[in-house]
DNA sequence: ATTATTGATTTTTTT
DNA sequence: AATCAATAAT
């Protein structure tokens, strides 16, 4: 073969298993591809196969990542082996960006009348919340977030409303089968889709158009879906009627890194591929290229308590590396400030901050070791948290873009009509969304007419205005998204309306409208045709790590789940105690906990060269401080793998293990003579016979109390009142 | 009718 | 700490 020759450069520097993920010509395979094997190559080179060598056009070839980003990547590394103009050629990207183009495409089958709009949970909680005010007395009381969470859950099982209300039984059943119904009827009349509805709708699709789904099923030869394992039922849905013609569907993914149960993913579907798939071929790639021995070691020595697994074990060659350490400090600025003092130690040796990540389970753990970091002058940067997007100054603004693309948005016009604060309410919102359901027409011509149909209110002229100046953008659709947010800004003094609410992080948050202006602006630059509405999906599509640029020079702070995918020369694994990781909520469901520990695989295998884990023996949550026993996994780890402090032993280090319901003997802690040397005060005390006074409750009986001091939650039943539960320090207790 | 204030409730992960 | 619902004040 000519060195030249696509083949040979495509199956260059591959290794067995590899070459033949690449070469596989038609018919399903399953790659199940460990942590650091190598799959993002054997991806972007069959991809590249497939066109240069079988001759597939880029443009029959439908590819799904995990995130947007991971598309863009792939995107350019099939680009580096092909060239540019097949690469863009591909189909590619996240389930919800792909089958969100679907539905535009054949919006009107769906009943859509103008511009699809994607709504976030946000708003969905917004729209359900109204939905219940509209709906009356019998549904108040409940919380918004309740239902928009529980509908959320169904929608991933597949249910509609009448088969979630024969589910089971009950009134609250039946009040969200209720509410549902309404809420789903508001979201289609103002042409609203949430996340869940842009997986079921597309299946909907196809179910009721055979005809549109037999020409996706033809069109694509090839289907390859990265991340299988955190598919869900939708999903494989999805998948399976594209693949239905022509049978070339490549899934690859690691059972042991499925992280996404509690969002409805289905570990089933990789488990069960081969029979869903005819005939499948299945690949194992067990050889790790990213990490040392001794990282896959400790990896491997958790993940091996799993039962719900195909069960594999992954290797290198690459030598044991340096040990990995465990550090146990008293709280969690202590632990913080070790994260610090390592980090530092790391770039005085050398070391580039942008090649090290701080995990956590939860984005509260960020706050200490944000602190920590900036005190050792150590540039950082946090992924997340309240998400960029979702932040409220600039949702307010996206409430005005919305409404130019798609006046029907009832969640936004409520929103812009009282950011910036103009005289109008609710009540006048409520009015002007009235009028315009009554004569069937749009929201913003509904309020600069409101007036005229008889409306009353004191804010309306204002707020009419407000509508005019939207409308007159409607006509401009050249003008840049960019410079609309600035012109709407300035419009509304937006600003001002900032410094007016007298916060004192107002000059943050306008800072984040100008950093949205510039994100725009990128937006407009990065595509060909960029439009307000492409703006817009995009932003409601934008997952958070999508903006995650390497080489900024800075170390990087994140949730595990966010590091899913990625890599880092050093990383630190942080918060190591039962209670948090793994999470109370998993505490008491054997699956759940199994999740918990393929969390904690994904953490430990993102490091490359060295691994630290940490957890601290009382750890300040909201209301109370908890005593923490370090996390099982860390008892899962024989004690000979790990480098702990000297001091970690002298805090009397052990694992305190509960056994697990129906699973096999935990392996055995570390040691047991160790005992616990911080006496802690008992977490439940009981509060018989005390009687509680409180200001607006009255005399109550103490039914029991959580915790100690003033920060102790206190259960009471108070005549006429019923259960509450009431912090400690707003209420008087005596003896009875 | 609108806005400001108070009081209660919450603990996870996110496309 | 931050968000939301109920209540008070304007």
């Amino acid at each position: 073969m000519p060195p030249d020759d696509p083949r040979s450069l495509l199956l260059d520097g591959l290794n067995d298993v590899q070459r033949q993920g690449v070469e596989h010509g038609d018919g399903a395979l399953l790659i199940l591809a460990g942590a650091g094997s190598g799959k993002t190559r054997v991806l972007t080179h069959r991809l590249a196969h497939l066109v240069a060598v079988h001759g597939i056009p880029p443009t029959r070839i439908l590819a799904v990542t995990f995130t947007n980003k991971a598309a863009g990547e792939m995107r350019e590394r099939v680009a580096g082996l092909l060239g540019i103009e097949d690469a863009r050629q591909l189909w590619m990207g996240t389930f919800h960006s792909i089958c969100l183009r679907l539905l535009k495409r054949h919006q009107e089958r769906l009943g859509f009348r103008g511009t699809m709009t994607v709504f976030d949970v946000e708003d969905q909680t917004s729209l359900i919340r109204q939905v219940v005010k509209e709906l009356g007395s019998e549904e108040s009381g409940v919380r918004a977030r309740d239902v928009q969470s529980t509908i959320s859950a169904a929608k991933n099982l597949m249910l509609d409303p009448d088969s979630f209300e024969q589910n089971g039984i009950g009134p609250a059943r039946r009040r969200i089968a209720r509410i549902w119904r309404a809420y789903e009827a508001r979201l289609r009349a103002q042409d609203g889709v949430d996340f869940d509805d842009i997986l079921l709708l597309t299946l909907r699709l196809f179910e009721t158009n055979p005809e549109i789904q037999q020409r996706y099923a033809e069109r694509f030869l090839h289907v390859l879906v990265d991340e299988y394992q955190d598919t869900n039922r939708a999903q494989f849905g999805i998948v399976r009627r594209l693949a239905s013609h022509h049978g070339n569907i490549c899934v690859v993914g690691d059972d042991d890194q499925s992280i996404y149960r509690w969002r409805g993913a289905d570990i089933t579907n990789i488990l069960e591929f081969e029979r869903h798939f005819a005939a499948a071929r299945v690949l194992r790639m067990e050889q790790n290229y990213r990490s040392t021995g001794r990282i896959l070691d400790i990896a491997n020595a958790v993940i091996r308590n799993n039962r719900g697994r195909k069960g594999k074990t992954i290797w290198t060659d690459r030598g044991q590396g340096d040990p990995v350490r465990l550090h146990v400090a008293e709280d969690e600025e202590a632990e913080a400030r070790e994260v610090a003092r390592r980090i530092e130690e790391e770039i005085g040796a050398g070391r580039s901050p942008e090649e090290i990540a701080v995990l956590y389970r939860t984005h509260a753990q960020s706050r200490p070791i944000e602190e920590a970091l900036i005190r050792g002058r150590i540039a950082y940067r946090v992924v997340g948290g309240v998400a960029f997007y979702q932040r409220r100054e600039v949702k307010d603004l996206l409430a005005y873009l919305r409404l130019i693309v798609n006046p029907l948005d009832e969640v936004s016009f409520r929103r812009a009509a009282l950011a910036p604060r103009r005289g109008a309410g609710e009540t006048t919102c409520d009015r002007i969304v009235a009028a315009a359901r009554e004569r069937d027409t749009d929201l913003l011509v509904a309020a600069v007419h409101a007036a005229d149909w008889g409306v009353a209110g004191r804010g309306l002229p204002a707020l009419a205005s407000a509508a005019e100046l939207l409308l007159s953008y409607r006509g401009e659709a050249d003008l840049a998204p960019h410079r609309l947010i600035e012109e709407i800004a300035g419009r509304i003094d937006y600003r001002g309306w900032l410094q007016r609410t007298q916060e004192s992080d107002w000059e943050d948050r306008w800072a984040h409208v100008l950093e949205m202006v510039e994100g725009a602006r990128g937006y407009g630059e990065s595509e060909e045709q960029a439009d307000l509405a492409g703006y817009l999906e995009q932003v409601a599509l934008y997952a958070q790590t999508d903006d995650l640029r390497a080489g900024e020079g800075r170390a990087i702070l994140m949730t595990v789940h966010n590091a899913k995918g990625l890599e880092y020369e050093v990383v630190f694994v942080t918060g190591l105690e039962e209670g948090l990781f793994p999470h109370f909520s998993s505490l008491d469901d054997p699956e759940e906990l199994e999740e918990e520990r393929r969390l904690f695989y994904v953490a430990a295998t993102r490091a490359r060269q060295r691994l630290f884990l940490s957890g601290c023996r009382v750890r300040r949550r909201i209301n109370f401080v908890a005593g923490a026993d370090l996390s099982r996994f860390l008892g899962e780890i024989p004690r000979e793998m790990l480098e702990a402090d000297p001091y970690a032993g002298s805090f009397g280090f052990r694992a305190r293990l509960r056994p697990l319901r129906g699973r096999p003997a935990e392996p055995e802690p570390f040691s047991e003579e160790d005992e616990p040397i911080v006496e802690r005060e008992p977490s439940v005390v009981s509060g018989a016979g005390l009687v509680a006074r409180h200001v607006r409750y009255g005399t109550g009986q103490v039914l029991r109390i959580d915790g100690a001091g003033d920060r102790a939650r206190v259960e009471v039943r108070f005549p006429g009142w019923g259960v509450k539960r009431i912090l400690r320090s707003y209420l008087k207790l005596e003896e009875s």
